[in-house]
DNA sequence: CCACACTATGTGCAAATTGTCAATAGTCAA
DNA sequence: TTGACTATTGACAATTTGCACATAGTGTGG
C-alpha cells in the first residue's frame, strides 16, 4: 500500500474518498429518511462504492452522537434482521450547509493547485530543474 | 476541536488541507529546487499556511524515502544552520502528474455532492423531510 | 430439519495518519 | 550572554481508518 501509485487508491476507490463520506451520507438523508444498508448502496453513485461497511455505519452512528441524525428500529418486516431508519435533523441539515461550503473551499484548493500547474507546464514545456 | 463547525477547522486552515501538501510540495518543487523553509512560507500561497513545520519536514523526508525528491545541504552561508536543498526527481515528476490526475478526479467528486445538492435545493426549496 | 446464501448491523483491535512538544543548532544584535 | 530569529529533527500522543469477525434474522433447496 506504500509507494508507486498504490499509495492513493485502494480498492478502486481512492482513500481520500472517507474524506467526503459524511456530507454525501447528509446529502443523501436530505433526499429523505434511509436505512443504513441503502445509503450504503447508494455511496456508489458518489463514488464512495466499496467502502467498508463497518466505516458507513460508524460514521452514522457517529453523526448520531454529534445529532446531526436520529435513527429508529424500522418495524416493517423485511428480509433480514431489524433495520435502522436514520432521518437527518434540523442541526444536521445545518452541518451540511456548513460541509458545502467547506467543499467549494476544498474545489478552490485544488482549482488553484491544478491551475498553477497547468500554466507553468505551457510555460515551461513541462521542464524542472 | 469536535463538533459544531470546529470538526474541521484548525489554525485557520482546513483539517483535509494536510491531504493536499504533497502535490503542493512537488508542484512548489517543479518551479525549482527549494529549502524546506522556503517551502514552508510559500505554502500559504497555496492555502496550507499555519500547517507545524514538522508535518512539512516530515512530508519532504516521506517523499525523499520514496524517491521523489533528492536533498543536498547548501554551502551557502546564511542566517542560521545549515538547510538542506530539496530537488525534485523523475519519479517525483511523475508522481506529480499523477497527483494531479487525482486531484480533477477529487475535483469530479466534490462538484457532484455540489451539483446534486444546489439540484436539490431548488427543487425542495431547502426541505428535508 | 439443516446447510447455505443473503440481508443488516455492530465490536474490537491493528495499522496508518496526523498533531504537538520540545530538542538541537547556527547567526545576529543589543 | 541573553534573547530573537532561522532551520531541522525526533519522540510520542491522539486521532482516523481498515479489517476481520461476531451476531442475527430470513428465505431456499435438499
Amino acid at each position: 500500500m506504500r509507494g508507486q501509485g498504490g499509495r492513493w487508491r485502494w480498492r478502486g476507490c481512492s482513500r481520500r474518498a472517507v474524506r467526503f463520506l459524511e456530507p454525501t451520507l447528509l446529502l443523501l438523508l436530505h433526499y429523505g429518511p434511509a436505512h443504513g444498508y441503502t445509503l450504503l448502496e447508494r455511496l456508489g453513485e458518489f463514488g464512495l462504492g466499496g467502502l467498508n461497511p463497518s466505516v458507513v455505519y460508524r460514521a452514522l452512528r457517529d453523526m448520531e452522537g454529534r445529532g446531526w441524525v436520529t435513527s429508529t428500529w424500522d418495524t416493517e418486516q423485511t428480509q433480514g434482521p431489524p433495520r435502522r431508519v436514520y432521518h437527518l435533523t434540523a442541526l444536521g441539515n445545518e452541518a451540511l450547509s456548513l460541509w458545502t461550503q467547506d467543499l467549494q473551499e476544498t474545489r478552490r484548493l485544488i482549482d488553484h493547485v491544478l491551475g498553477a500547474y497547468s500554466r507553468h507546464m505551457e510555460e515551461g514545456k513541462g521542464e524542472y530543474h
